[in-house]
DNA sequence: TATGAATGAGTCTTCATTCAT
DNA sequence: TATGAATGAAGACTCATTCAT
């Protein structure tokens, strides 16, 4: 296996970061499996060759890819939780968080399902994913503590809420069963939520 | 893409059955795509030819095997429940039903994993998955209500908790957070599934 | 890396055959490096796929072709051997044996050179070689034995001589210096032999 | 391909032998297709462009090793039998110089197995080394004239000391038999040299 | 019905060489 | 002169699927 290289050049790091855009974009798009290494290069208007200076694997791009997505994810949930310094109104911004959630997976549907897939299929990637699932579980529970609202056994707490938001969220943008009615759901899913809360 | 054929005769059947067996156990302990038509063959004791009179696919296979699993780890869910013929304790009751889910998940870690992964990558998988929780949540939904234990909306809130069990099932029995304390994260669970069926 | 799999029907046991003598052929032409493995799938009339159901490796192809030729070129030379079951001129049976040397190196010149070239590059075929040399030291010795030549130490000096025999062959047929003049210096390998052969 | 062009500047001749020695030591190391130019620039310290400055190909660089080599290993063979003016004792100069030569084998036993393998793979590289054994045994011949040791037919004769020379070496260093006792072999070898430098 | 030999398009990856800077 | 980023053709090998027997 051939060494790796970080370009140095503006114009080499902008091909870089577009290899892994326009990688995982069609990883995404298509399933990794169904993508080939020639085919990321075409569409990052790039050649074979250079692919493998930068990356020392296909799974490279791929996981290049998902580092970038993960960031891109948690970063809005944090902003808002941060933004609402005074919490008056739980309910509102209850309301909020799940609509950015929505947002956020919607904005890149594929990308999160792919993600999934693969992090069951590579060890590598389901390491990452749990990673940045617990700082986000830690990062919202210190959220809650600067906020005076100081729950004991916040780390589970959380943790269980953010199953519950992404579960319900994911549903929602994808997997609507037809007999469930997502609005009562979402009512369902907040109640739970205020309880755990209160119920320090 | 020739035409699918039912064996008829006994052998044939018997056949047909390791195929799908052998074949979804592969799969799961090596991944989908890490298995190759012919091995399957091979483990199964049988030609590689007769796998397309059978199957139409490599992936009709692991349907196949999916279905039967669905089937596998619903159904002692349901028996304990059904069992439950009183249901004076739930606290009790919530703890057998965890148990008994996590000793599915653990028995058949990969297949589950597995499941999971090609759910995200195959849309007919997803589907059958996504028919299998549906079906789960409304037999619980009704299981309840013959223990005279009436929700409104209680498909919604059966899916909910379905959700979180799950969850923590997977959880525990993969991906364990170290700092996270499983045993107080079960108590809250179960606190949160009493509010639930309470609240009603 | 699959299987190999050794044909059982006789067309596929001729193809595998096919494989090893044209592949073997093409690799002592164009040299090791310069042929593929679809060129060789072609010269031998098969595809690319069966090729590695026969063999592991292209590597494997060689060895196979070495095997082949250490035979084919081991076994005229004992049988030359054997023949004089009552040597009364070894003058004369020198001669034959040192014409049968060169004729064989003749015949498959390149393959030779080939042999050679890949014994220094891969240690698996390097032994194969020493194998047979060996063996072949050991052959003659027991030869001359049988033949009521007795000598000291006959391995070594066997040894000797099949190397100053190959030597002499190989540079006859290939490299040719032209301010030597071959005649003569087979004479003086001849008087050599005889003096190790009397030497007892 | 572009012209070479021979350095002028001393730097810039650093740089050229640089290149071979690095690359030459690279290639007999890892065996010549198993280095990569890149690889060769990277070890000499130069950028990858300029190898293409200096040499035609990444053989040349190999060629121009291998020039190098045979110097190397030539001059202590023909510094002995110079040193030796007056021939009193045969014996120990052919121990000295049976030695010397097993030492030049041993020193760089790579450097000789990729040396031999190449000469068998590329014409242009078996001509050096065709031309340098010549030279080598020109120059022993002429120097057993000098020491009045005049043999008729010298150049044949040499020459087949010089094989039998190099095989014992060879075999002694890489592929020892276990079957045979190189000490046994040895003093066989002498006995022979001295029987064809005494046979006149 | 069953076999397993055969196919060949497709995969990832490498590397000698060139060229813009 | 020198750099090192870029090229892209070519290589070894795989595997779902077909087909002659």
């Amino acid at each position: 296996m051939s060494e790796t290289r970080l370009p140095k050049q503006q114009g080499a790091i902008d091909k870089r970061n577009r290899i892994i855009e326009k990688g995982f974009e069609l990883m995404c798009e298509k399933g990794y499996y169904n993508v080939s290494t020639p085919e990321i290069a075409k569409v990052a208007g790039v050649s074979t060759g250079i692919i493998y200076q930068y990356f020392s694997d296909k799974k490279d791009i791929f996981i290049e890819g998902v580092k970038n997505y993960s960031n891109s994810i948690m970063f809005p949930m944090l902003q808002i939780i941060e933004k609402s310094n005074e919490i008056k109104d739980f309910n509102t911004l209850l309301d909020e968080i799940i609509d950015k959630f929505i947002a956020s997976h919607t904005m890149s549907e594929k990308a999160h399902e792919q993600l999934l897939a693969m992090s069951h299929l590579d060890s590598s990637i389901a390491e990452i994913i749990n990673t940045s699932e617990l700082e986000m579980t830690e990062n919202i529970s210190m959220l809650l503590e600067k906020n005076n609202i100081m729950l004991n056994n916040s780390l589970e707490k959380v943790h269980i809420i953010y199953g519950i938001l992404d579960n319900y969220c994911h549903e929602v943008v994808y997997h609507k069963h037809d007999k469930i009615d997502y609005n009562i759901m979402k009512e369902n899913v907040k109640e739970i939520i205020l309880f755990v809360l209160k119920n320090r």
